[in-house]
DNA sequence: TATTTTTATCGTAAAATTACGATGATATGA
DNA sequence: TCATATCATCGTAATTTTACGATAAAAATA
């Protein structure tokens, strides 16, 4: 416990999940990135060129989408060779996981009695 | 930001559950609106002044992140006279249980193995 | 060595986001 | 009726996002 912190029963605006996990939903907030997740889910080869390959946009955009992803924490990236091999970051997806879990379970307990 | 994409084996660009995911993550991509959430979850009462007295932030500010949440519809604002009276919406927050869980389940479990 | 392949980065433009103060609308209270 | 309280919306500015083509860098290949 924090001895020097203010009591709320509110919300503690500085607490490290929140920004966390807004950081997670952050780069989980646009249709491609959810689509690139996914198929480095299904995939055992991740290079760059695939994803570009199945996805409509140029590769510089679909580069781009990819840095947003490793900057959140849930992907990453090694060079091999001329090609770049970008995998699913089991610690971010383990974050995204728990983070967005807890918070859902937080958000659902009150919603069983509607408040209006 | 093209709706129609080509079309893959592996996964399905206008699948409406990756909209929807995206659309649900871009509303908790900012941790204000991840704490009003909270807030929601904890109070009866839910007016925008109230939550305007807890973050530091200008009413229009306030009333502009909660217009985002309603418009991804995770809560909902009933005019209560002169108030207006936010609650979650049950059926947005068991939106964000359910598909934030399946993605999250879909990407943890190729997680085991490291591609790289 | 020269060329090709693959990817990241740069430069740019359009659109969206975030924040603020000011203003408008509407219901309540004096 | 008039004033107050509450909230949404408008107008605006700064920043970020999203997308593209062009280019640079580095490794593989001819």
């Amino acid at each position: 416990m924090k001895p020097d912190m203010k009591k709320s029963s509110t919300v503690d605006p500085s607490d490290k999940a929140i920004t966390r996990s807004a950081a997670i939903a952050k780069a989980l907030g646009h249709p491609v990135r959810i689509i690139i997740l996914k198929i480095l889910a299904e995939r055992d080869t991740c290079f760059c060129g695939d994803i570009t390959q199945v996805i409509p946009l140029a590769q510089s955009t679909v580069s781009q989408h990819l840095k947003a992803l490793k900057k959140a924490g849930l992907i990453t990236g090694e060079v091999e060779g001329v090609r770049t091999c970008y995998c699913l970051n089991p610690d971010g997806i383990q974050d995204l996981n728990r983070l967005l879990n807890d918070l859902a379970e937080e958000l659902l307990k009150p919603t069983i009695k509607n408040c209006c």
